[in-house]
DNA sequence: GATGAATGAGCCTTCATTCAT
DNA sequence: GATGAATGAAGGCTCATTCAT
């Protein structure tokens, strides 16, 4: 039961990741517990409120955050433009928007210390990513891990599905408007 | 009491776009009837429905969308990339994203024939004048209006106060890049 | 309108107190504005939460309260024995144990300001008859107004109805004791 | 193993009984299994529900109260003041309080015949008690088992942590006070 | 015509109880 | 036999919308 448990939780995840990126971020947790196939009960012995579900999703995106850098850092000495512009598609892969969402009630929402801890640490780990990057002319030296996050969660954020019918290329287009911005010196 | 009535319900418009670009989609119409200082049946009165309220915010924001290009129209002849930058921080200005936000329960938002009509109306006078100025080697050839106004939708969308905070010209940046990018060739 | 409004406030004051003290602490909101014939919205139109529904009921326990202090107070002179036995016996008939009972979720209950200035002012008053009986030889001089208060609370809290039904005189006679005692020097 | 297993039910049903007097009737079954130290499923394996647990809670106090009677009869001899109050003061410490309020949901708490059985021993036996203290006038002649039980736990229902800390000699007091209406002819 | 009050549906959360290992 | 996990029903509370003055 251990293992059908851990495998449930992680659907729980998965499928809250899904809905806060395709829903935004005023979908409901039963919807999310529906979605997952379990009970409303269930969600909550896993994820103790909408809050900590909230933490949860965003750990495991930095998560994912963490993973693209390590690649993005292997790849610099093949071809640092390469790496940067990997690196950027697979944060955009990520949905950070579909965070910047479910967190920002536009209230406030104080990110609990286990967030801001790993929050940080990717950051640092990002600039310094980003610090050999401009040291090879790959991006331009005054660019910030903060930003690069933040600005690919605006560009990624979740739009009504009409939106995203009529102009199906327009975050690609965005995504390309940042990366050339990202290398001007 | 015509004027006095009309006075009102241009009160309650602004204040409710005001209210949508501050805190976001999830506002109550409580809150936007006491900032316009009308019993909430008074603003039911002026909006069968949230769902029209928005509609006429949304035509408010479509009609300044009308008079920015105008504008820009108007200064084309002097300097067509003067005007198109021009064109695109007035856009900017108009908090297009609280719209899109507004708009955007995800939801099917089916636009009703005033908004679309006022909508494809501005777009075609939008895309007449990205011709000219495409003409004159102000923006690329290739972009569209509708692809304009959502992109700096987008950009503008409302964000929790804690990211303004951190990265307060992130936005600005992000339009100087959707700018050169418009311009390429 | 006003009138009604006021009126239905009233309604719900008052069932929500009957109800605390026929049922106890943990009858549902949804209980007494059934109770009341108004819907759940209603009763949180007029008290904007169970903790200040409480309060409110609270306070007018206490309003009764000083009634009945003023009542003992005008009749010590005729005969500071009769009056403290009316006194005893009128809050006894006020259901102060419903009150311990809501207020007391045996977890913290901060009263807020309201209430602790009311109580405290009444709290005098109770202390300053008590002197005044205590100088008749009505009431033992160490006897204290919350004392006093909350004995009576402890008396008269809300019983199972099985237990009101087997022992029904038994909260007089434990009355009768308390009296026999507060007499004694 | 059997003994294991009585120990095991023994400690729950101790740590439920703590509980009841602690923290009043509405500790949650999982509170009482933690602090039983067994799963919750163990809990409802020993009692089939939270009703049954009060019964067997409940039973275990008329042990205690069977054990009290014992007690006093075999004082009496010595001297049936001292047995009354001695009596009186051991039934104080057993927190019968807690069960009226465990018991009471004010709702129907049919008492199942274990109970009720149980209980109508009991009783009788502390009729027969109180016959023969009335005989050697240590208490009034009309004074009933039922009553007695029922008063003691009327003054010993588990109060807000708040007044407990106002009025700390308040329940003695009240004691003090039945004990002596209890001897009056 | 403007207003405050009333309403029910829906959301987050808890808890007694049942199930599967 | 003991355990942790799953469940649905219910409670507190909010909000879009309607009603009565």
């Amino acid at each position: 039961m251990r293992a059908d448990a851990a495998q449930r939780q992680r659907r729980i995840l998965t499928e809250a990741r899904h809905l806060f990126a395709e829903r935004g971020h005023d979908i409901s947790l039963d919807a999310i517990a529906e979605a997952s196939e379990v009970g409303i009960a269930t969600l909550y012995r896993n994820f103790a409120s909408r809050a900590d579900l909230i933490v949860a999703v965003t750990l495991d995106v930095i998560a994912d955050i963490e993973a693209a850098l390590a690649q993005a850092q292997a790849a610099i000495t093949a071809s640092p433009q390469r790496a940067w512009e990997q690196l950027v598609r697979e944060l955009v892969g990520l949905n950070l928007g579909a965070m910047t969402d479910a967190v920002g009630d536009a209230s406030g929402w104080n990110a609990p210390p286990e967030v801001t801890v790993a929050q940080d640490a990717t950051l640092k780990r990002f600039d310094d990513t980003l610090r050999t990057l401009a040291h090879h002319d790959a991006v331009r030296s005054d660019l910030r891990a903060i930003e690069t996050i933040v600005a690919i969660g605006i560009l990624t954020r979740p739009q009504p599905e009409a939106i995203q019918r009529i102009t199906p290329h327009l975050v690609d287009h965005l995504v390309d408007a940042f990366l050339a911005w990202s290398r001007r010196a």
